[in-house]
Parts: C-alpha cells; structure tokens; sequence
DNA sequence: GACAAGGTACGACTACTGACGTACCTTCCA
DNA sequence: TGGAAGGTACGTCAGTAGTCGTACCTTGTC
C-alpha cells in the first residue's frame, strides 16, 4: 500500500495550548531539542533513545504530530520525522529557541 | 496574625517543565500575559476577570506560583501578585516574552 | 517463505488536572 | 457588632496524560 499520509494541522492551526503542553514533557522536549540542533536534518524515530516503551514512544510522537512540532513521513516500515521550524518560527517566533535553551539550564 | 509567607521556589530551582506546564492552561497564560504587559505591577489576585469559581482561581495562584512564575504577597485579607520577570528572563531568556506573544496570534 | 525490525491499535491501569461547592478564616467598613 | 469581600482548605468528580503489554501490520533481508 502507498504510505498513508499522517493528519499534520496547518500552519494557521497551530494553537499555543497544545505545543506548551507537548512541551512541557521532557521526554518530548528532548526529541524537540535533538531535532532543533539540526533543523533541516530528517531523522529516523528509532534514533531517538527514549526511556519508554514501543507503544508510548508511538504516544510521544502522536501528541509532537497533533500539536504541530514535527513533520513526519511515513517510509513504509520506518517513520521519519523533521522538526516544523519554518511553521513554528512564522507562528511563535523565538518559542522553540527559547524552550530548547532554557533546558540547557 | 502576621501575614503568613507563601512558599516560593528559589531561582535556582525553577525548571522549565513545571513553567510550561502552568503556561499550557489558557486562564493562567491569560494571567502571565496581564502581568507582562506591566511587569513592574504588583497587581490584586482580585482584579483578575477568570472566568472560574473562587476556589478554581486559588487553584490556579498555587500552580503559578509553584511552577515560580509569579511572586504572591499576602496581605491580610487580599493577595498581591507579581510576575518574576527578573528570575525568569535569567534563567529562561526570551521564554516568558515568546510565550505572551504567541498568545496575540 | 520465514523472520526480525520499526510502528500502530487497542485496552488497561494509575496518577494527575481542572473544575466545583461548602465551610471556614481574615480584614475592612458601615 | 455585624456584614461583605477576598482567600484558603478540603472533598469530590470527570476527564485526560503517561505508561505498559499484547496483538497485529509492513517492509527488508536471509
């Protein structure tokens, strides 16, 4: 079957709620700060080494798709994802900058 | 009675999930933003139009001022409150600004 | 064809969140 | 001496978040 296209809102359906709640989980905020130390970079969802099972990193990605962070492409068996940076920047400029260096302490 | 004092974390110990998680709730970020436009103000918990109970508005001072976001002084039978600018622009540059104007679209 | 790897779907469970009402406390003011 | 106003404490309740295991699907490889 061809790769079904995932459900992304659109760059006017970003809403500030959902990003800062996707955000205000670490382990979320950790795939967000990967992603954004190379923004034009597509990476493989199983390169990401989170400390939870299959199934909740499937959640992580979900919640990072539905509030309109990431990108993601389907590959078949494989999932690939970029970081929105062009869309966020547009829409909350200096948000992302911001949250990633603040967990820089 | 003296006027009890409110537990506040120091500035050392503000951490960023805590912050985004009471900024993803629409009432409190209509609460920072208020505060931001005038960060100097000390401003009577009463004078903000929440659209929630007493008891749901005194839920919300708790999270903001545990998550650090705000300062509260408690004067007798009124409660002040005050945005901690000066702590959250050095430990979070930039965090607090970008998240008043991504609330204005 | 068989199997491993990467993902999803679903259901379950626990914990927390936001909301509320009620009761109570403190202070100010008539 | 009373309110009335502003807050807190407590219990409750419904909804949601994060976690997991199991079963299943898709693709690439042996």
């Amino acid at each position: 079957m061809a790769p079904s296209e995932l459900p992304h809102p659109g760059v006017d359906d970003l809403e500030v709620g959902p990003i800062l709640l996707a955000l205000a989980d670490e382990n979320r905020r950790r795939v967000i700060a990967e992603l954004a130390a190379r923004p034009d970079e597509e990476r493989l969802c199983a390169s990401f080494d989170l400390p939870v099972s299959k199934s909740s990193r499937t959640h992580h990605w979900r919640v990072l798709r539905e509030a309109g962070l990431v990108r993601q492409r389907d590959a078949g068996n494989r999932l690939y994802m970029r970081l929105r940076k062009k869309d966020l920047d547009r829409r909350f400029p200096g948000l992302i900058e911001a949250v990633v260096s603040a967990d820089r302490h």
